[in-house]
DNA sequence: TTCCCTGCAAAAAGTTTGCAGGATT
DNA sequence: AATCCTGCAAACTTTTTGCAGGGAA
């Protein structure tokens, strides 16, 4: 469904759809988590001349339309995956830097307690928790 | 009672105490939020000549030594802090900006989750959460 | 006196911007 | 044909590193 949509909302916008557009998503939606040089990589392996300056205006792009959302995780650069994917959280090892993904239910009572407490509304989707993965704590 | 006892700790090990590094842990301790760069501000107004490289090689002996942590809220540079202040969670405002302490007792069910479901060591301290305060949401 | 620490300058890493030619509409 | 996009190069920001002189022990 994704495709004929997005082209056309990117039209009706005045934007062209452009074969760097189309590389950037896919590469997004392979990684399932990118940073701008993974993408980059990713997009270089079909079209070796994609410069990383049009990398981070297209992803600023995919991410005005809704298409893409990033997140931080921790020192490095930004992490972006499709908005389409379900939302989740993000577990950070200091140990060996993996990022893994669980699903947001994990935070159910923090969201919760901040809520109600604090009146704060937590956009999940963005969390990043650090510490210590099952294998690093062996 | 700190006073002696970060400085002998630093002697124990070979390391010298010196103008720059107290200066330093006291920007930290009056900032109680402050990146590398603020803090080379608030050192500055003592002692002019401090330069950007020498806090950020003492923000990492200082860190090594257990004396400040930091975390990471977002985009910008990391945020340290005492290591002695309670631990806390950040809520960082994605409306405003602001960066608010609360009690980390508000994560006790993730971190539970997160231990039992998928043997991670939460590290609480570090935990940043993304959303809208009570503010913003008007 | 030893050698750790600092300031300075340069290098790195990540991101943004100006510009002219090329592609999309 | 109009003008949006791209690649290239340079600028910027934040952080790291090499080095020689100065200071702590």
């Amino acid at each position: 469904m994704g495709e004929t949509t997005w082209q056309e909302e990117l039209r009706s916008r005045g934007y062209r759809v452009t074969p760097q557009r189309q590389l950037v998503l896919e590469a997004v939606a392979s990684l399932e988590h990118g940073t701008p040089d993974e993408i980059c990589a990713e997009v270089q392996r079909t079209a070796k001349g994609v410069n990383i300056s049009t990398i981070y205006r297209t992803l600023e792009l995919l991410e005005e339309l809704g298409l893409v959302k990033h997140a931080h995780v921790g020192h490095g650069p930004p992490n972006y995956h499709l908005a389409t994917e379900a939302d989740h959280v993000h577990l950070r090892c200091r140990g060996c830097g993996k990022v893994e993904d669980v699903p947001p239910s994990v935070a159910d009572g923090l969201v919760e307690a901040l809520e109600s407490g604090y009146g704060f509304e937590t956009d999940v989707h963005h969390l990043t928790v650090f510490g210590r993965c099952r294998e690093c704590r062996r």
